[in-house]
This record gives C-alpha cells, sequence and structure tokens, in this order.
DNA sequence: GCACTGCATCAAAAAAATCTATTCAGCATT
DNA sequence: AATGCTGAATAGATTTTTTTGATGCAGTGC
C-alpha cells in the first residue's frame, strides 16, 4: 500500500481548480502556472485512486461524485490548517495560552494570589496555571520546560536559568505580640542568638538562615524546625520562640499575632524576582505578567514608602516597617 | 506578514520529537536523518514565530507550554489528515459514499425504486441520490459528472456516453380493459393508426413513436398530447384513446385497467441499459449498483420466461404477455 | 579531565515543484 | 467539413526544497 502522500499545498491547488472547475483558473488565482495546479491534481489522483475530476475539453473540469465528496474533507482540512496558522500566529503575537508559574512557597501565600487576581481580570484569555515548588524543582521545572517563570529568591540559581530581581529583602525577625522583643524598635542578631528559633528548615532556605549567624560568630538556639511556613508561624504566634523570615507580610491574615523586626547588624539580604530559562524569549502572556508584577512592586513601594526596595541587590542591610513572612 | 507556510510532513517530524523528546529517537522511527528532523522544527519555529521546544545539551528536548499548545492541534491536524487519506482510499475500494442516478422518466416509477430497494439494504453505507430526467438533461448530467449512471434508453447517446444494454424493449399498444381491442392476443400498427393515439410528448420518445407509423407509411391519429406519464395512463385507462409504451409494467399498482398488447408488425424495439461516462472507471458503489441490476433484470427474466429480453439489440421484433410501461 | 550524547550547522546530492513551450482533443464558427 | 480557439496534459529545463553524511559544539556523566 503506498504512503498516500499528499501535502497542503496539492490540497489547496485542488480545492482552488474544483472550485471554478478550471485549471487555468485556479492558476491565475493562485499566482503560479497551470501546470503545477495540473501536476498537482494529477499527483492526487494518483495517491488516493480516485477520479477527482472529468476533463472536458475545451471547457474546463467538473468534479466527479467522489471528487465532490474528496472535495469537502480537503477543504475542511485546508480550513483546519489555516487555523492551526492563526492559532500560532496568536500565541506568538497575543496575550492568551497558558502561562505555568512556579512560586517558592513563601510567595505563593499571598503576593502571587493578588498579582493573579489582576492579571487575570486584566487578561482573561490566558490560563495561568501555579504550582508551589521549592527551589531544587523549580529550578528544574523551569530548566525542563514545565514552567515558563518562576518567582523565587536567587538562591542557587544555574547559569541557565536567568534571573530578573524586583525587590531586596533583608531577613526580619519575627515574634508574636506577647513576646519580650515585641516592643522594641529593632533587634541584634547577638540577642536572637539567645532565644529559641523556630527554623523553617527547607533545603535551601536553612543555609542562608544558617549562614547569617555564622558570619557574625554567632550560633542560632535551634529549638524547632519545620517543613511548614503556616505551622512555623503558628509557633512564633504561640510564644514558642522567634523565626526569621524575607518575605513581608502584610495584609496576610495569618500574621494577626506577629511582629516583624528590623534586625541591626547589616546582613546579606535576599533578591526577590523572576527566574526564567536563558535565551528564551518570553511568550507574550509571560511579559505582561513580568509588566504586572513589576507594576505590582512599584506600586507597594509607593503605599510603603519607608520600605526599603532596590531592583538591584545593595551589599548591604536597611530597616523599615512592614512585616516579612520570610 | 509571512505566508505561514508549513507542510503536513514538517508537522508530523515535529509531533514524533515532541513525543519522544528527541530528535534523533524520531529521525530513527521516521527512517530519516537526524538533521531533517531538526530543520522541519526550525522551520516550523521560524514561520510561527514560537519557540516550540528547549534544547537540553547532549538529553534531548522538552516542548515549551506554546511548544505543547501547538503540539495538540498539530497532532490534531495530522490526524485528520490521515482520516482524508483513509477516506479516499475507502472511497476508492470500497462499496461506499454517494452514488447519483439519474433514471428516465418511465424507470423511476416502478424499476428503479425496487433495485433501489435490495440495494440500500445490501449496502446501507452507499447513499443513492437518485433523480428523475429527461434525456437531454439526462445525458447533460451525466457529461457534466452530476450523476455517474443514467438509466435509460439507447436515444441520442452522443459518442463520449457509454452505454451498456441491459434488455431490449420493443413498443406495446397500451389499451384500457374496455377498448375494442383489449381481448386481442396482439394488434397491427395499421389498426392502431385508425384509433385515437394518447402520446406522450417527450422531447425524443415523441420522434421514436413518430418513426414507428411513418417506416410503415403510416400516419397516427394523435388525439392527445401529455408531458405527464401518469396523466397518459389515466386517459388511455379512461378509454380516451391507446397508448404506446415500451416499459414493462408488470407490479406497476397505476396499471390495474391498463391492457398491453404485442404488435404484429415487426418494429425497432428500444434498448433500456445503463449509460455513464465514456473511459471512466465506475466507483465501487455504481459497480455494484450495476451488478445489482443486472441480476435484477436475470431474475426478471426468469420470473418472465415468455418476455424476450436480449443484452444485444436485435433487429427485429418479438410477442409476449407482459405488460409494458412506456 | 575525557569520552559521550544529542542537536545544530554545513555543503553536496537528491528529489520535488515550478516554469516555459508545446501538444493534443474537442468545441464553435464559418 | 475545415479551421481556429480553448483549456488541460505533457516535455524538458530550471529552480527550490528536502535530505543526507560529516562536522561542530555545548553540556552531561564517569
Amino acid at each position: 500500500m503506498k504512503p498516500m502522500n499528499f501535502t497542503l499545498k496539492q490540497l489547496r491547488y485542488f480545492a482552488v481548480a474544483g472550485e471554478h472547475q478550471s485549471v487555468t483558473k485556479a492558476a491565475e488565482l493562485l499566482y503560479v502556472s497551470q501546470p503545477s495546479i495540473s501536476s498537482a491534481i494529477l499527483h492526487l489522483e494518483d495517491v488516493t485512486g480516485l477520479k477527482l475530476f472529468v476533463r472536458h475539453h475545451a471547457q474546463g473540469l467538473s468534479l466527479t461524485p467522489q471528487g465532490v465528496e474528496f472535495y469537502r474533507k480537503a477543504r475542511n482540512l485546508l480550513q483546519e490548517a489555516e487555523s492551526l496558522a492563526q492559532f500560532a500566529s496568536s500565541l506568538s503575537t497575543e496575550i492568551t495560552g497558558t502561562l505555568k508559574v512556579a512560586g517558592f512557597p513563601t510567595v505563593t501565600g499571598a503576593v502571587l494570589p493578588r498579582i493573579l487576581k489582576g492579571f487575570m481580570d486584566k487578561y482573561p484569555s490566558v490560563y495561568v496555571d501555579c504550582r508551589e515548588l521549592h527551589q531544587k524543582n523549580l529550578i528544574e521545572g523551569i530548566q525542563n520546560c514545565d514552567y515558563e517563570l518562576g518567582i523565587t529568591y536567587d538562591m542557587e540559581l544555574p547559569a541557565s536559568i536567568s534571573f530578573e530581581p524586583l525587590v531586596s529583602l533583608p531577613p526580619y525577625a519575627v515574634v508574636s505580640t506577647d513576646h519580650p522583643l515585641a516592643n522594641r524598635r529593632s533587634v541584634s542578631m547577638a540577642e536572637l542568638a539567645e532565644q529559641p528559633l523556630v527554623m523553617l528548615d527547607w533545603p535551601v532556605s536553612r543555609q542562608y538562615f544558617m549562614s547569617l549567624f555564622i558570619s557574625l560568630g554567632l550560633k542560632p538556639n535551634c529549638a524547632f524546625r519545620t517543613h511548614s511556613l503556616s505551622m512555623a508561624r503558628g509557633m512564633v504566634a504561640n510564644g514558642l520562640g522567634y523565626s526569621l523570615l524575607n518575605m513581608p507580610m502584610s495584609g496576610d491574615s495569618s500574621s494577626d499575632h506577629l511582629v516583624a523586626l528590623p534586625i541591626e547588624e547589616p546582613l546579606v539580604p535576599l533578591a526577590l524576582g523572576v527566574a526564567r530559562l536563558q535565551d528564551t524569549i518570553s511568550t507574550p502572556a509571560a511579559a505582561a505578567f513580568i509588566d504586572d508584577i513589576k507594576q505590582y512592586v512599584a506600586e507597594f513601594m509607593n503605599d510603603n514608602n519607608g520600605y526599603s526596595m532596590a531592583l538591584s541587590v545593595p551589599p548591604g542591610n536597611t530597616n523599615n516597617r512592614v512585616l516579612p513572612t520570610h
């Protein structure tokens, strides 16, 4: 059996010839020579084994009954090919399609949903698929192209992933409103080292928090470890200890009994930003999403103008009064 | 804007590469070289403006989110192309599709429906589109390929139409059961010429009937003319005159009060048969239909073995007692 | 480091599509 | 009936596209 090879071009030539009952007319309309149409039709008749046309000498041709049936389906296929082309074109130019975003656990709780809401209102034809992943899986996910964007910290990112920083976040101490340190305007790492620490035991974050103490020659008093952010918050809220976070918690309903204290020592901050695959042009949807995030960050800075933010990572630390989450 | 030209082959290469996350694997599966797959994908990425794959050095590739969306639609298009190919293949080999048949008015009343019934039971996947046409339009319809088959008489058929005779039908005189000639076993044209004639006034038929008289040096007494077969029958049944027909009427319910009388003179009979376009191979459905007709004719001959039938047109006339309609 | 994997690139060859010119068969006119 | 006309098929040359083997190159994994 033959491999039944025909091309879309041949189908188009055939279809136009069928519509106008003329090879010559089709050739004119398609800006090709008459033999091109002729041979395309002959080829189709060859591979299908059908007699598509009856040739009327000196007066064009007519579709056979089989030709009519084949024509209908062929026209349909051409229509769908055209629609595929348009679909591809819209995917590459319009803000539409599916946008897969991976968020680090501390951003998926409050920041991402808030950005998402505005984005979805603005671009209803984009379906945003959002997942919470830890740094390792997030990096892998971006490399495997499972996610186009990652909203995360600049931690252990390989060279194959580009990172656009949005805001530099220094670590904060978080204590409950009943905590002895709760009324302080700031606190030193030396003081904190004495207190029981509720540590977020996440693969990459842990090393970062430990390094903050080690860089000052201190050793934290790790009273509790947990993989759950909400559990850590609960522990701190109930006075089991203090914790360290880099994420602003403003507007987070679960931070009712928590206070964030700036730290007196200059500590290396974490940059929160957008991670994506190196050398990959963004889809229109992703670009729009990044724009939205930037706008959100800019508004946030205006609304909290005491809060230190920088789009590039500064060497030192800065203090303010906004509650962090991570 | 680009003409967005891609081929089905390129889509297939892309799809298989996407399914196996590998250019090399796709090349093996499709029995082509690796660069062929590669260039097809690059071409698609070029014309669509999409980044379909992320290349992982030394470990294949993965579809981007856009690539996945494009893949789904591309796969669908390929599926439909395949289905078109199979459709064409089945059209050319299986007994299916639409069969358009044109029938001369005298055969569409009783003969064609009866054949049709058996055929439709036997081949339910064939849709038979049946129309009643006079010779001129029937010929034109076949030439224009509006109908694949014509069931008609061998009258004025041009060389571009092939005719396969099924049965040779001599003319009969038809009178009402109350007619003075009704009890005769046969009748001569000379006798008939005296009687009032109800003539079927059809473009080609008329000349034929007239020629029957003229060939014997007679002149008919044309009392009535009509374009309607049923009206002619009604006139004859009501004793307004006799008529001439070549078609057996057996089993025709409207022939209750009619009697067919063989004619004594040897007259040139008409051949009823299948007309179709010269040099055109029949569709399987048409071939099956012709087979059915032949079988029907053969059975008819057995059931009425006094009835003279010949698959080739004999020079002379023959007598029998079966009722004709035309 | 070093071999290996797997895609992209290059240039040459093969295949296919296209073009111009011509042939051919039937229609239409005289 | 002869002749010109129309419109599809064919032939051969040309251009374009596809394919291929060889090679390059970047990252993986030992």
